[in-house]
RNA sequence: CGGGGUGUAGCGCAGUUUGGUAGCGCGUCUCGUUCGGGACGAGAAGGUCGUAGGUUCAAAUCCUAUCACCCCGACCA
């Protein structure tokens, strides 16, 4: 399929001429005390939102504006990837949820409200529930599949803690599509849409002008590279993500994979001891950085071990990583084959487990209970500085920890049934999954997409199954693909501002161009030569305010900064006499204007807009 | 949910320790002077001090309760 070329300006569609003073923008000097984090900050400062409650906002004229040219920039990659628009529901009867058990899964985070009839009902978080409903009562033959539904719509999550404006909110606006299938494999099989869906989420971030990464996310229920989010490139943001900067692979730091490591020289385990087993008083220190500071030694000299429990209980897996490393639960349960969850405290205690002070030993002569090792873990001699590794690790009591710890020696029981592997979180600098001798970096990003192979997980809790061609009746297939369009936008102010104000990238600033008249007179030469501009201009296809408000020149500039347009054309008698107009970019530094002459304005926007 | 903090004018804040008739800056309105990077002067409007009780001759200030909001952490398709 090829990609038309997505100009922002067309003449096909006529722009909109505003002016400021018959708008609403509320700018002020100062932030609101709570805004901390810059999209926050500047989009209450340059009058987009305004807080009604905790997590909740006014979208003012210019933030709706970006946020329909995100909107209208998702619909046509939507529509162009085999995408239809419907709208459902925000109102969701829990019955639903009752189906999948996702209230269960949700909790709190589920809005749940009662009606008048005592009805309890759900504000809706994501329709996976209200879309399969729908399907299964509509869809009877394989012959309606593939299909894919998309909304655009306001989607609720009671947060704990919303915080940072517009990045974690409780109400939001989301795209989210689903899609439907009888296979995974071949024509209009799962994999198909899922493709087709990351090319136009790929051509989406792309369009709008953000710097964006696509990461390999936690795996769905089919496995493979079932998942993936799509990270704003951002310092400031809350998700880390680790690449390779040979091979191009990423991946969410709870998801990434880590390369070969290389075996020790003496093997998994070898090697004699650092010195004569001790145990040591350590009152007060369950936790790593305790112990650490107490016995004054490196994180990295401790042995870390985490118990954990299968989702009945009835299984244990005790993981053991080095003290600087974090336990990851996505790949115990891999390793283990079965879900878990962190033991509960009391429970572990009575299998004898002491929590805060377990070591590797504690693993053996347990019935039911499995002792995975990660790889840097489970070495006995530090081929880095070749000697014996000086392990410290828990005593199996409480407050008490024990050095000179040795595999072979002090685990003898343990060793035979532990399994070395990966059970960590990858950091910056482990070896890559994909490229021999390259090492992982990291860096920060904002969720704002994220695709799924959901399977038949919510096609088989509610009953979505239909005959496919060989009389077969068949789980439907299903895929889900979200898009925060409002966080988009916050996203996007966080990626690109400086200390003047937002900088919107051209295709979905609210006004592509600011025109700036030094006199507001009606029939001053300023505003003659600004109404016939904005004409010419909005008739190519440019979005323009121009700001008409008495105000003085040093006032308008700033906030024109503030607000972020593009394009600012600046009409004051110098310039005007000259049949000109000063032309100055948002992205150039200030007083870098230039003039243009009024009959070129149009064509040196468009060269601008390219 | 753990820890910390804040509610006083549209916004940003002082005043609370030591109770005594509610203040500052920005913004708004009027008049004048200004007019290319957040001007200046004069005047004006605007607050049941989050809410409810209590103590007191007197409460923004002290006590009790309650509500709301924010930050850090945990959690998070």
């Amino acid at each position: 399929m090829s990609t038309p070329t997505h100009s922002p300006i067309s003449n096909s569609r006529r722009g909109v001429i505003h002016t400021w003073s018959r708008t609403l923008i509320p700018t002020t000097k100062d932030a609101p005390g709570d805004a901390e984090s810059p999209s926050h900050r500047l989009l209450a400062r340059a009058g987009y939102i305004r807080r009604l409650t905790a997590g909740v906002y006014d979208y003012l004229p210019l933030a709706t504006r970006v946020l329909r040219k995100i909107s209208d920039i998702i619909r046509e990659e939507m529509d162009s990837a085999g995408g239809s628009e419907l709208l459902m529901p925000i109102l969701i009867p829990m019955e639903l949820f009752a189906e999948t058990g996702r209230a269960e899964a949700y909790g709190p985070l589920l809005f749940q409200m009662d009606d008048r009839h005592g009805r309890r009902t759900a504000l809706g978080p994501t329709q996976e529930e209200v879309v399969t409903e729908l399907m299964r009562g509509t869809v009877s033959s394989y012959k309606s599949l593939p299909t894919t539904l998309y909304q655009i719509h306001t989607k609720f999550r009671d947060e704990f803690r919303p915080r940072a404006g517009l990045l974690r909110c409780r109400e939001f606006i989301m795209k989210d599509a689903y899609s439907f299938h009888m296979n995974v494999e071949g024509k209009g099989g799962l994999n198909d849409a899922y493709d087709a869906m990351y090319k136009g989420y790929v051509n989406i971030f792309t369009r709008c002008g953000l710097d964006f990464s696509v990461v390999e996310a936690e795996s769905g229920p089919i496995g493979g590279s079932a998942s993936h989010e799509f990270m704003v490139n951002c310092e400031s943001g809350e998700d880390t993500i680790l690449k390779c900067p040979v091979s191009g692979y990423a991946a969410n730091a709870e998801k990434c994979e880590i390369g070969e490591r290389g075996a020790p020289s003496k093997g998994y385990f070898g090697g004699e001891a650092s010195g004569a087993l001790e145990e040591v008083h350590t009152p007060g220190c369950p936790g790593i950085e305790d112990v650490c500071k107490f016995m004054k030694v490196k994180a990295s000299n401790m042995l870390k071990t985490v118990v954990f429990q299968s989702e009945d209980g009835a299984s244990w897996v005790v993981a053991v990583v080095r003290g600087d490393h974090d336990v990851n639960e996505g790949k115990v349960r891999d390793a283990a084959g079965f879900k878990v969850k962190l033991a509960d405290a009391a429970q572990a205690r009575a299998k004898g487990f002491e929590i805060g002070f377990v070591s590797p030993r504690a693993a053996a002569g347990k019935a039911g209970v499995r002792l995975l090792v990660d790889k840097d873990a489970a070495v006995s001699f530090d081929d880095a500085k070749g000697k014996p590794m000086f392990w410290v690790t828990g005593a199996d009591k409480k407050d008490h920890h024990l050095k000179h710890f040795n595999w072979g020696r002090d685990a003898a029981e343990a060793v035979p049934v532990a399994t070395v592997t990966d059970v960590r979180n990858a950091m910056a600098g482990d070896p890559s999954p994909r490229a021999k001798g390259a090492a992982l970096v990291a860096q920060r990003g904002i969720e704002v997409g994220h695709i799924f192979k959901l399977g038949t997980k919510y096609s088989d809790a509610m009953g979505f199954a239909i005959m496919d061609e060989t009389q077969q009746r068949k789980s439907v297939i299903m895929g889900c693909y979200g898009i925060g369009v409002s966080r988009t936008m916050a996203a996007c102010v966080e990626m690109s501002h400086d200390d003047d104000g937002i900088r919107w990238p051209l295709p979905i600033a609210p006004y592509h161009v600011i025109i700036t008249p030094m006199k507001v007179e009606p029939e001053s030469r300023a505003m003659q030569a600004a109404c016939e501009l904005s004409g010419a201009l909005a008739a190519a296809g440019f979005d323009v305010l121009i700001d008409d408000r008495d105000e003085r020149p040093g006032v308008k500039f700033k906030d024109a900064d503030l607000i972020g347009i593009p394009i600012r054309l600046t009409l004051g008698d110098k310039s005007l006499a000259e049949d000109s107009v000063e032309f100055k970019l948002r992205s150039a530094p200030a007083g870098t204007g230039g003039f243009v002459k009024i009959a070129e304005v149009v064509r040196k926007c468009l060269e601008a807009a390219r």
